[in-house]
DNA sequence: AAGCTAATTGCAATCGGATTGCAGCTACAT
DNA sequence: ATGTAGCTGCAATCCGATTGCAATTAGCTT
């Protein structure tokens, strides 16, 4: 790593040091306030700006990714060898990582029909975790809680041109 | 379309008829600045407020998705029967649909697996596509510009937990 | 058709995370 | 030890997203 910094003209300081620790070992998809509470129980001088900053250059080396759940934070994740997808819960924020050899090659396969150079893969499935639909029919909710089964976003069919219209 | 609001106690009114044509009409994942424009040119009078709450209404009622392309801006995109995928291109923002019901089966199965019920997919590729990559070459640069081959973001091996450790 | 009221709209103000300018501090090559 | 290119902390700024509010309007009621 810091043989990597000096190829580039960078320099190692103890507060990179503790930023790369503090983000290489905690749970993935950390949004820039909640590295910096990490990092300040390792050293409570440093600023969240330097945090954001050494977090862009985590990125800018390859080593990390900017993600975006949908809770209007970006949230930096590790570069994996392999491309990874997410589960993402939109009720309790919770995520879950999976990997799938098939998804990548099928997805760059689209990217060579179409001639683009693959550079990053977003591959998420967002929705109701199994713990959040379980605490709602427990406070007694109607609706329907089953995850087993043919259920989906994709089964409604949407009638936009209808729509459209009007 | 106007019945549909009426269940739900909601008006129809002359802007939201020019913001729904708007956005079922123009290409998709405009952000609400450019169809306030494309609106403007429809009814001078409309608001950039109104054209944002009413991308916000379709999204609620379920027609549209909030999409980030990763250039920092809100998009919108119209919610299809089946979910499709893009391809996006980092250098010029272009971006190019495409439907996989293997890859939507595929992911289907991963949140059964771990009892998400799914609300949303997005699949993504992020890259530079066929046409910037010709541009870059044709101003004599030296990087590899050839998508065809087995070239990919997932071959590079990265060794993180080296890298964690310092 | 006129009245009534909740929903909607335009506009300005505000919010809040992301990003930057800058002066003082520091790593590290010489 | 010295010099200099990089860093860092802090405050200021940026800027798209979101909201408060008074005036306006759609759609139901009479
Ligand atoms: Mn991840
Ligand atoms: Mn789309
Ligand atoms: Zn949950
Ligand atoms: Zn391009």
């Amino acid at each position: 790593m810091r043989n990597f910094l000096k190829t580039k003209g960078l320099k190692m300081t103890s507060q990179r040091e503790t930023i790369f620790r503090a983000f290489f070992e905690s749970e993935p998809h950390m949004t820039v306030e909640e590295l910096h509470e990490r990092v300040i129980s390792m050293d409570p001088a440093i600023a969240y700006t330097t945090v954001w900053r050494t977090l862009k250059l985590i990125c800018e080396v390859g080593l990390g990714e900017k993600k975006y759940f949908g809770d209007g934070v970006v949230r930096y994740d590790r570069v994996t060898a392999t491309p990874h997808g997410h589960l993402v819960c939109q009720k309790c924020g919770s995520t879950e990582e999976f990997f799938s050899s098939e998804i990548t090659r099928l997805l760059q396969d689209r990217a060579d029909e179409s001639g683009l150079l693959p550079e990053e893969y977003r591959i998420e499935v967002v929705g109701i975790c199994l713990k959040c639909r379980q605490q709602r029919e427990a406070s007694g909710d109607v609706t329907d809680t089953s995850a087993k089964g043919k259920s989906s976003a994709g089964d409604n069919v949407i009638d936009i041109s209808g729509a459209g219209g009007m």
